[in-house]
DNA sequence: TTGACATATTCCCATATGGGAATATATATT
DNA sequence: AATATATATTCCCATATGGGAATATGTCAA
């Protein structure tokens, strides 16, 4: 272990959060475990899907730390580590300005064609 | 006949924004296409990456809408098409006040604990 | 037409993956 | 102690992948 970066065919799905949150199912997991702490057993019965498809995504996700685990006798009890979503929202958001800019060029182009219809 | 489910190890890289955007690669590409649209030799010697590697980054990005691309000439000219990012900022988006509460908790409890200190 | 340039496609291959099934580990209860 | 419950791990396997190299397609210029 230590520093490798390379011939990786697809970089692994424990690699960021980028990767980590490219799952579908992984995704309903943050969703399901933003306000509450959950039991593995519960999230499975909640999405309906098998107690060690579960506990492999959580594997994933607690890596590249977006969730939490606390012990709490036999459970362990997940939450999601809004945290960890942050990057993910800050990159999306260096785009904002652009897709404004693009929805104001469409509306101007959608006018001018109504006012070009008017005229004929 | 029946329904057959097929096995899918990993959703394809095509088959939405978050998995197209899971490559570092290809938001490296976003990024540099964002603003102004540029041909796919410009991006391959920008980025330091083999020609072909870009051509099928490209096609991916393009799949599921990220790009735009026009002819001019011999070159392809591609640009971002930031309005589909849009559904990755509002994913993030739903985890924003909860990030901002939990650095509250952590405040206050950072605070707590000096106040301890203190006393003692 | 021929040649030069720009981009796209194909072939190769080692590797990570997600689900299912079976099993292992950990904790609680009696 | 033994047993039940909760979670984690292991094994299996078909599949998509990213880069490199070679090649194919497409477009302009003379």
């Amino acid at each position: 272990m230590g520093i490798y970066i390379l011939p990786m065919p697809r970089a692994a799905t424990t690699s960021d959060p980028f990767n980590a949150v490219a799952e579908p199912r992984r995704r309903q997991i943050l969703d399901y475990l933003a306000l509450q702490e959950r039991s593995v057993g519960e999230i499975a019965s909640s999405l309906s899907l098998e107690q060690p498809s579960i506990s492999k995504h959580l594997k994933v996700l607690h890596h590249v730390g977006l969730v939490r685990v606390r012990r709490h006798g036999r459970h362990m009890l997940y939450q999601t580590n809004a945290e960890a979503i942050r990057p993910l929202h800050e990159w999306t958001k260096t785009f904002e300005r652009l897709w404004a800019h693009q929805l104001i060029r469409v509306k101007e182009r959608a006018e001018q064609k109504a006012a070009a219809l008017e005229e004929s």
